[in-house]
DNA sequence: GATAGGGCTTCCAACGATGGGAAGGTCAAG
DNA sequence: CTTGACCTTCCCATCGTTGGAAGCCCTATC
């Protein structure tokens, strides 16, 4: 099949399975006498184990590892699990970060007013650091970058 | 004050700072004789404030909105309000997506046995499509974010 | 005065994953 | 043969940030 009928089977789009590709991840499709790439069915299924992947928030360097796991028949699961608990964990320290944010501005939006009128303690926060009243995590270290070998 | 101390002082790096300028999105600073940026303790206040709200997941387009309202004394607090709710709103959704993935993988997980046997429940769910067992969200849209920015 | 070092300047590239689009070749139906 | 849908490659943009190269400036020390 034709590179469309393809990225509609799998759910990946055209520009993905090209990209994908060119940078490895699946081996070069064959190609017609004109030039045109043609992908199997177990092509497809390779298509969708990346698009499945995708969704879960694996990033492609990752899904590179997972399918060489799948396709590996001596594999050992506990190879793959812990390819899945360390993504686990990356999802669990992002999702706490966001959900800081989400809570100071929660409580910065439940004490501005939202009126007509310009006093705001949104802005009064951004413009003069942190409330003292919930210092939630460690005060940010105000050095990005010094000593840290740089350059 | 040079660029690097006006760095040092409001946690923004000098790259970007630069950026911030060639950008727009803070004015073009005073420069010496010689051609070095100049910072004002004003300037620096400026920065400090992109900073607290990049920490709080703001996106340079949103800071920019944020800046101006900040500047204008006649400004109305609910539209301050609004942008932040609006924020809170978009980290509450990215919050739900990477939980929802959270939680598959962990079910996944939680099912493979992880030892030195092939077999694995993770890898047959990526390669067979999401288990009917526990089918959270039907149809599946377009796609799986993994990062912030919802360009 | 010469030199070393650090800080500053600009410009260019890369990251990750994806979409947009141009310029042009190919295929199938009418 | 024409039309339109499809394919090809190539380049650009995103978004925020970092890295590096080449070169100028400033200060301190010899």
């Amino acid at each position: 099949m034709n590179i469309g009928e393809a990225a509609r089977a799998s759910g990946v789009s055209a520009k993905m399975i090209r990209y994908y590709e060119s940078t490895g991840l699946i081996a070069a499709a064959g190609r017609t006498a004109s030039g045109y790439r043609t992908y199997s069915d177990a092509d497809v299924q390779v298509l969708r184990f990346i698009r499945r992947a995708r969704d879960l928030g694996f990033s492609v360097e990752r899904i590179a590892e997972l399918i060489a796991l799948w396709r590996d028949r001596t594999r050992q699961s506990g190879d793959v699990k812990r390819i899945a608990t360390a993504h686990i964990e990356g999802l669990r320290q992002r999702i706490a970060e966001m959900q800081e944010m989400m809570d100071t501005l929660q409580h910065l939006a439940d004490a501005c007013c939202g009126d007509d009128r310009p006093d705001c303690p949104i802005l009064s926060d951004l413009g003069t650091g942190p409330a003292a009243a919930r210092n939630r995590h460690a005060p940010r270290d105000s050095r990005g970058l010094q000593t840290k070998g740089a350059h």
